[in-house]
DNA sequence: ATGCAAATATACTAGCGAGTACAACCACAT
DNA sequence: ATGTGGTTGTACTCGCTAGTATATTTGCAT
C-alpha cells in the first residue's frame, strides 16, 4: 500500500504536468513550475521521474494506447463492418474528448519525447492504422462500403476523428454524445460511397 | 531591386528555419543552427528578424493566409454547393500537402508565436471556418447536403483535409492529385447524408 | 578615389532552468 | 529510544543560447 501512494504521487505530478504542458507549452513549462502548483520542490519530482523528457511520456501515454486498443476490438469483433465502424468511432470520439489535453501534449511535443516513448506510442499508432484499414477493408470486400483508396478513407476518418482535440471545447453547445453521434454518421455516409 | 535581395535573404532563412524548425522542433533549433546552414553568422539573422519568435511567425504565415482565402472565395464564388465544396476540399488538399511542413511547424509550435502573430493567424483560421460553415449551410439551404450539426460536420470535413499534414510523405505511392480527388469524393459522400 | 550607409562579422553578456550533492526528516521495526 | 531506509528540502552548478555592443567590410554615389 506504499505502492499505491506512489502512483498517486506520479499521478498527480502527472495531472499538473498536462495541465501546464498544455496551456504553456513544454519548452516553457519549468520543472519547478510544476512543483510549486503541487506546493513541493524540485527534487520531488526527480526523486518520482528521472528527467523532464520522463514526465512528458507519462503524459503522452495517457490515452493513446487506448485509442489503439478500440480500434483492434472493432476490427475482430462480431457484427457488420458498417455496424463496428460505426461503434468504433463513437467511441473513439468519446475517448480522444476525454483525451484531448494529452493527446494534444502529445502531437505538439512529439520531438521532445525521449527515444524509447516515442517508439512505443508510434507502435500504438502503427496498430491503430492497421486495424482501421482491416475493418474498412472487411466494408469493401462484404460490399458495405465503397471506397476509392482505403489509406486515403483511413487517414480521412482518423483524422477528423483525432482532430476534435483541436477544437473541441467543453463549453459549447453541443454534448459529447451529440459530437460522436454526428461523427458516427458523418463516418458511415462517407464509406457508404457515390452519391452523384 | 535591393528590396528584392532583401526578400530573397529573409526567404533563404525561412526555407531553412521551416525545415530545422519541422526536424527538430522550435525550441531545439537554435539560431546559431541556422545561421550555421546558412554559412552566416547569428547577427546576419538578426539583421532580418527583429527575434527567433519573428522567424516563427514568418515561417507559420506561409500557407494559413492562402487556405482561409480559398475557402471564402468557395463561399462566394458561382456554382451549386456541392460542386464548389468538391473544388474546395480538392484545392486545400492540394495546398496543405505543398505547405504540409509549414502547417506542422505552425500547429505544434503556435505556443511559441508572439500575441500579434498569434492573433493574425487564429483570425485567418476564423476566416476559414467561418466561409467553410456558410458554404455548407449554403448546401443544407439548397437541400444538397444532409447533416445533423453544420459546425461539427465542419470540422470533420476541415480535420480530415488537415490532418494529411500528419501523414503524408511524398514517397508513397499515391500522388497527391490523387488524394486530392479521393477527399473531395469522400466529403461530398459524406454530405449527401443518410445511407441507410 | 573617397566618403557614407547598409550589411555582416567578432566577441561578448546575462539569465534561465535542468539536473544534483548533500542535509534533514519521518515512519516504522526492534 | 534508536537505527535504518525511504522520502523531501536546501542550496547549489553548469551549460546553453537568445540577444547585443562594437568593429569591419562592402557597395554605391559622386
Amino acid at each position: 500500500m506504499r505502492d499505491e501512494l506512489h502512483d498517486y504521487k506520479r499521478n498527480r505530478i502527472l495531472d499538473i504536468a498536462s495541465q501546464l504542458f498544455y496551456d504553456a507549452g513544454y519548452s516553457k513549462t519549468s520543472i519547478e513550475a510544476i512543483a510549486e502548483q503541487l506546493r513541493v520542490t524540485k527534487p520531488f519530482i526527480y526523486y518520482h521521474f528521472d528527467s523532464k523528457a520522463a514526465i512528458l511520456a507519462g503524459v503522452c501515454g495517457r490515452t493513446t494506447a487506448f485509442v489503439a486498443e478500440l480500434a483492434e476490438a472493432a476490427a475482430s469483433s462480431q457484427g457488420s463492418p458498417r455496424q463496428r465502424l460505426g461503434e468504433l468511432v463513437r467511441s473513439m470520439t468519446l475517448r480522444v474528448i476525454e483525451g484531448r489535453i494529452y493527446l494534444a501534449v502529445y502531437f505538439r511535443e512529439e520531438k521532445h519525447l525521449p527515444e524509447k516513448a516515442h517508439a512505443e506510442l508510434a507502435g500504438y499508432r502503427r496498430r491503430f492504422d492497421g486495424a482501421m484499414r482491416q475493418l474498412l477493408q472487411q466494408g469493401v470486400d462484404a460490399k458495405e462500403f465503397k471506397l476509392g483508396n482505403v489509406a486515403v478513407a483511413e487517414q480521412a476518418i482518423t483524422g477528423m476523428t483525432t482532430w476534435l482535440f483541436n477544437w473541441y471545447r467543453p463549453d459549447r453547445r453541443l454534448s459529447a454524445e451529440e459530437i460522436a453521434d454526428d461523427m458516427a454518421q458523418l463516418t458511415l455516409s462517407m464509406v457508404a460511397g457515390r452519391s452523384d
